[in-house]
DNA sequence: GTTAAATGCACAATCGATTGTGCAAACGCT
DNA sequence: AGCGTTTGCACAATCGATTGTGCATTTAAC
């Protein structure tokens, strides 16, 4: 270890070293076959950057060589179960491949976006993914002006790459769940199944409801705009929807396709002042998957969003340069309730 | 926007406005008072770099300043309640203070620990919070070696200041629960509570079992080792270890201390195969906190650890400059069984 | 014993910012 | 008018790596 005040650099060794700076970098950056050193030398000097605690500054290398061995992606929160486990997946590729992941978050405001996105670039980061955008095109126009490859994900942009989860197919699984199992609630104001959380203007919901009438189609039972309750993904908001929505049918709609697991997390939070024989007469599902939310008092359909896919299919877009804007779906599981799927990644708490 | 093909820089502004690039970059930094530069001067590079679409450099800059104003933490894994929470945290309070987080995961792994400590200093980041590190002390002395202020987050280190969750106490308030409210199971084996999960090389482990065994002793009830399954982590592990654990004692015991989420997603698993009424003579408490968990089909404990505390904490040692090996405890709090305590972050979704 | 090719390395420019210093011009004062 | 300040900026060194090029020596070939 070095005790000297200064940090080490290629100069230094390279006088302890009797040799060049250039020599110096080459050894040390792996380079020293393309610049014919010696064996010898090649021992010398990194036994002596070693001894001497070297450690290189990717600053240096990174101003020299227009590029920083960052991997860049931004996500609107971490604090979520989808997107953190987009965050592992990218960070355990990232460094499978050298790179340094950075990870931000937007909390899904779109001038703090542009600023980040703005700060990756100034760092000289060499991709970006782009997760769960407000505005992907106008982060997307950024990179392209800075020549810098991106791909978007959750949510797709108009003028590169997308991966994205195949909404309507599970929405489509999971609606099938809803209405196949429909009880039968007298014909009640509470008979219909009612869509919950979200809204039309998101990519996602979009496609989503789309589904959730389509599915309504196929087994002859009409949707009305009313049956899609819009309300955010706050579960404040949903807390106090669902409530409302319960007051105004006399309880539970017969089937609930709850919209992200935030508005299921606000819905519980109204279910628990309801007694448990609540539930009995309802067909529930979430997009979005919870081990624990699959334990409840009553049975709960989800969705998981397969998110190591998408961050691997996103890299090997990444990694075959193309740079068109083509949208690759990937397929959602259907997880049955009281269920638990032990993925890969689960296994490490 | 540029059109070019390189990238403007200081250099190109400098031409453009008739002035000399130290003066741009004062300008383009804010130091134009500290230099003297005109007023008139000041608008005018300030309107060509915005025209030019100038965007700075900031590994150029951090090779001159020899720092990057990158702000890095390491944590066990993204995909997990409590650290994605500090993450998130951490991501907020770091870009508050013009900071770029940086976070990486270790999965636990010594080595990939270390390699990562080893890179983030070579970016020269600016600080390093480590978070529940395997080997605190190793990657200490590494960044002592760099000169790099660190802090030690969730479990202590050594030799420079720690923020951690007061293990002791939030698991003295669930044990008093679990004791409290320990049904009467004939006095069958079935009759003693048991601590479930971790291991007792770990810091936080070890101190909630004291906790589970202080709180014991308060009730008069002695505990025996046996009682305390050390199973890692693992949801695979945990749940070997509950099926084996009731099997011999023909049911779940009356009482159970889940230590952590992961253990818990286990247990649930099997569970899954239990009778409802399996639950009716047990109490539940689960040290870490899931807003689904606590809705299952019997009412459970959790302790919420407060990770903005940890984290704001962590940054006020830093602002401080303390490097002394401080110890800061920061209480979690008890939530009862259904119960969602909505937070300020929660509410994003 | 020449000449050509291969070997092994040093030199110096370069990446794009920051920053200590120097120096004219403008200004103020007597 | 003469002299000291202040103003406003330019110059050039610097951070620590990478990389194109050049040039002695060695080695190989004939």
């Amino acid at each position: 270890m070095a005790n000297s005040d200064r940090k080490i650099t290629i100069y230094d060794i390279a006088r302890l070293s009797g040799s060049s700076p250039s020599t110096v970098s080459a050894v040390l950056s792996g380079k020293s076959d393309a610049r014919r050193i010696r064996a010898s030398t090649v021992e010398l000097i990194q036994t002596m950057a070693s001894d001497a605690g070297y450690s290189i500054n990717l600053q240096a290398r990174g101003l020299r060589q227009a590029r920083s061995g960052l991997a860049g992606m931004i996500i609107p929160i971490h604090d979520n179960r989808f997107f953190s486990s987009l965050s592992q997946s990218f960070d355990t590729l990232a460094r499978e491949r050298g790179l340094c992941p950075v990870i931000a978050s937007t909390l899904r405001n779109p001038r703090e976006e542009k600023r980040i996105v703005e700060t990756l670039i100034s760092y000289a980061i060499d991709s970006l993914f782009i997760a769960g955008a407000t505005d992907p095109d106008a982060l997307g126009a950024m990179c392209t002006a800075a020549r810098l490859p991106h791909i978007f994900i959750d949510l797709p942009g108009k003028h590169a790459p997308s991966v994205v989860t195949n909404n309507f197919h599970g929405a489509e699984l999971l609606a099938r769940k809803i209405f196949g199992e429909l009880k039968p609630v007298a014909r009640s104001a509470r008979a219909k199944p009612y869509f919950f959380g979200g809204s039309i203007a998101d990519y996602a919901t979009a496609l989503r409801v789309k589904a959730f009438k389509s599915v309504a189609a196929e087994c002859g039972v009409p949707v009305s705009d009313a049956q899609i309750i819009q309300c955010g993904y706050a579960p404040r908001n949903a807390a106090a929807a669902i409530e409302a929505l319960c007051d105004r049918l006399g309880g539970l709609p017969a089937g609930l396709f709850v919209n992200s697991l935030p508005v299921f997390e606000g819905i519980m939070s109204h279910f628990v002042n309801l007694p448990s024989t609540a539930f009995k007469s309802s067909v529930i599902g979430c997009f979005d998957y919870d081990p624990f939310a699959s334990f409840l008092q009553f049975p709960v359909y989800m969705v998981r969003q397969n998110s190591n896919q998408l961050i691997t299919t996103a890299y090997e877009l990444l990694e075959s340069r193309t740079s068109d804007p083509v949208l690759i779906e990937i397929e959602p599981d259907l997880i049955a309730p009281r269920t638990i799927p032990v993925g890969p990644l689960s296994q490490l708490g």
